[in-house]
DNA sequence: AACCGGAATGATAACGTTGCAACCAGAAAT
DNA sequence: ATTTCTGGTTGCAACGTTATCATTCCGGTT
């Protein structure tokens, strides 16, 4: 038992003060009941000392925190980079602190980081899981803690959700392609299994069906440029008779690696091969080409789940889950 | 007064299990004190109510969290994405939970994450600051909570630091487009003054001076990729001979952006002006032209800082503050 | 038989904050 | 002169946890 030497507690500002240890909760929490003249004395006593408030103490006397979680698969990946801004800055002017985690694309991470804002008591959390239902998610639900899903549809009625339609992107890829004239498309994934790159997948195996194109999978080893590069360089391996006449990489960085690994092995492109990507991030349009891709409203989704957390926590009786399905859009560039 | 309703506390616990709430404590924190059998049906009291320890509680109780707060000033940034998380799990190896604060480039919102970690009690801090001394941070040092700063060199020798030699990167690139015959050097940046950009502009244009180089300075509109764009159209809407022969843009997103605008406006690069960017993230070398940059060891920025803080944290007493400076390295591709 | 040592468990007091209830002067109403 | 009010202030308990210290219960020693 050594708590921490010098800590300036609200005890030693009402000393200074020369009032109440609970007038200087007041001053702090409910200024307006506090004669002006004791209001002045003790903020100046308070910034002399240079007290801060505890957050952990307020924390457990409160039962609650000011706290959200955020959860994303991949933070250094650039669409998520702009969807834990959109949200960030929303939450922060609703007055929440935003503990972004990131998960790395492991889901013992994501079940640690859960237990952690569990253990933060945080008032809500947002998520782009790994799986559809991480399992260690009951105890949010039990506890009445607000869990909002980020570009992935909820599992169950019981949350709200916003996310592009990735199933419809993957058939706006597929059929433009096709009208294209392209007949063999090799769709290019990492091997880790998001909710997001499934259902991309299955929505261009729906497409390709219905369209009487050839499907083809290749799985290389992330979803970073290096792995796009990887990609490339099995097709281009192969004679010309066995190769695709389009690609399809489930993000634009792996896009943007087939497509300079074609170009620098000497693959026409889009001439022999197209390459369409998905995301629109901002480098997309100054790739080796200008880059062909499914741009997601990545500000609109950070944002309005946001929104959608706050009201959730702060109208509890009010709230009604929602599930939001944003829909994505064609850009086309010079890669198809 | 209407604390949190239903939630599972220790005391709960003790109950089902049929003993006292220490022993649940020690059950937690030192379980070699328990006798097996009672440590087993502790633990299975604990998963049947689905106990989770609040850490609010136990931080109050501790005096201290378990918590470091990270702040950058760009988390879009790939370049901080990268170090983020290379500090990330390198906390995490260490036991500490990191909180992660995007000032979004704004001194008001940095000032305000930094009240938020020190109200949090965070245990240390990694900042990469907009100014090189924040006002704010004072709080920190006169509590004795360690403060290293990212990606730019401390301030005093109170604290750590580990960044890239900016000034010496920037040299690099000036010499490189010098002994390349290039004369007339604009460096392109944005607006908001970065500790690192300044450094790499001061260190531009001592070389440029050394060498007899002509160097302008451009500013605009940001640092991403359509800032970029745009200072190439400003470029390219000069007559010939009112041109530079080279850009050396201040990060790599810049550079892309100014690439790509030029190719696009029909200027002839590097033939006619070349590029060179800043940190080598890893879509430079898939950029319209592979792109000569300056490579920046991220990763090792990111685990290097958190090695320090932690060792700070841990050995208060035996640790010497420490200002690294990582060379930077030319990679030279096809742009100059 | 009395004692001791050790292992296991339990009672308790903080940590710093907040909201309620109580309090207290003095002013206003009776 | 007594009561009621009211703007200001204060005492106190509680939030859930953990470290300390005390206690109990054994089997083993003297």
């Amino acid at each position: 038992m050594r708590p921490r030497a010098s800590a300036i507690t609200v005890r030693e500002v009402a000393a200074r003060a020369g009032v109440a240890l609970s007038t200087v909760s007041n001053v702090l929490n409910r200024p307006e009941v506090v004669a002006p003249e004791t209001y002045a004395r003790v903020m100046s006593a308070v910034s002399e000392l240079g007290y801060v408030r505890n957050d952990a103490a307020r924390a457990l006397r409160l039962g609650e925190s000011n706290a959200v979680g955020v959860i994303v698969s991949e933070a250094s990946s650039p669409f998520f980079a702009e969807v834990t801004q959109a949200a960030g800055s929303m939450l922060a002017a609703s007055g929440y602190a935003t503990l972004l985690g990131n998960s790395v694309q492991d889901p013992r991470v994501e079940n640690d980081l859960i237990g952690l804002f569990e253990a933060q008591r945080v008032r809500g959390l947002l998520i782009s899981p790994m799986s559809d239902r991480p399992d260690s998610l009951g105890g949010f639900a039990g506890r009445g803690v607000p869990v909002v899903y980020v570009d992935v549809p909820a599992p169950s009625s019981e949350y709200c959700s916003v996310a592009g339609d990735n199933h419809l992107g993957a058939r706006l890829v597929i059929e433009h392609l096709a009208t294209r004239g392209r007949r063999r498309v090799a769709i290019v994934r990492g091997p880790a299994e998001f909710p997001q790159i499934r259902d991309r997948v299955a929505g261009a195996a729906v497409a390709a069906r219905a369209l009487g194109v050839e499907l083809e999978e290749i799985v290389t080893s992330g979803y970073f440029v290096n792995a796009g590069v990887e990609a490339a360089a099995i097709i281009a391996a192969r004679p010309s008779t066995g190769r695709p006449d389009a690609v399809f990489a489930v993000n634009d960085l792996l896009a943007m690696g087939v497509l300079a690994g074609l170009i620098d092995l000497d693959v026409d492109v889009p001439g022999e091969i197209a390459v369409v990507g998905y995301d629109d991030v901002s480098v997309a349009s100054v790739a080796r080409r200008p880059l062909t891709t499914v741009r997601q409203p990545a500000r609109e989704i950070g944002s309005m789940s946001a929104a959608m957390l706050v009201d959730e926590i702060e109208r509890p009786g009010a709230h009604r889950h929602e599930g939001k399905l944003l829909a994505p859009e064609l850009v086309i560039r010079a890669t198809s």
